[in-house]
DNA sequence: TGTACTTACGGCCATCGTAATAATC
DNA sequence: GATTATTACGATGGCCGTAAGTACA
């Protein structure tokens, strides 16, 4: 037993609420109510088998468990979200998009290492690499992170 | 407009068909109905504002927009599933570890290419590296993809 | 008393299975 | 007719908001 049956909308409170710390504000920042996003967490918590927060009396912290489901529900929802521009059609907005050069010397390892981190924290980003590079690391770093074409 | 408020139901309703071709097979794989599946891909398609399945009479075959989703249902359906068993603390099955070594200049950006094209096909692989290579190479390796501990 | 989270109630909407319908070989 | 997908029921279950309840400074 899992959160495989959870809701895509449950992993968006989810995410929401670890981000701010408090059921009452994630409600307010997603259109809910507190009891909805009450109920939200406590059936993914239901769903996953685990206690996801731990309750205070000024909020909410993450446990252990609700690290691990937040790393996955943070990428689900950037797919989705991701998903959902690229049907519309649309073009990455501008803040999703980061152009980087970099010197060869530097780019050997750090680079790959640093945008495979991005990646992992922020999927929906899309990296452009600067023309007139050596080639041989440019082909190493889109085999190493290439969301868009 | 979007399939954001899709459900991960109809995600994984959706892989299934995709990779069995009739919406028959993949209900009996789901164990479902035939009439749920098609409502599942009904609602999907909604929710996206596209048609996704090309109906034929032997089945189905995805559109531009289906396969577009697809590429992004399959890795939320992993990043759930990959979730799911690091929730329930089992170590990955073995079918979905891939140990690797290799030589140092092959290395180089050959492995990071591949691994990164792996992972975005099967991103619920985990790669471990043999224990001995050059230290630099293998901290790239693990910047460029490193799913588990 | 204020600020959090939780729970009970009533109503609405989604989804299921069964079964009937449509279309293609 | 066999195989495919779709549509019309009726019932179950999930999720919402309102509102009352609980806990801690």
């Amino acid at each position: 037993m899992a959160f495989t049956d959870a809701s895509l909308i449950a992993l968006r409170v989810f995410r929401e609420v670890a981000e701010r710390g408090t059921l009452t504000a994630a409600a307010a920042a997603l259109g809910y109510t507190q009891s909805a996003v009450s109920r939200q967490i406590a059936a993914l918590e239901r769903a996953a088998g685990a206690v996801l927060l731990e309750r205070r009396h000024d909020g909410v912290r993450l446990t252990a468990a609700g690290r691990l489901v937040l790393r996955r529900a943070a990428i689900v929802v950037d797919q989705v979200d991701l998903g959902a521009r690229e049907l519309a059609g649309l073009p990455e907005e501008d803040e999703s998009t980061l152009r980087l050069g970099w010197f060869a010397t530097a780019g050997a390892w750090l680079v790959p290492h640093a945008l495979a981190s991005l990646g992992r924290t922020h999927p929906s980003i899309t990296v452009v690499t600067r023309e007139g590079s050596t080639p041989a690391l440019v082909r190493a770093l889109r085999a190493a992170r290439w969301t868009s074409h």
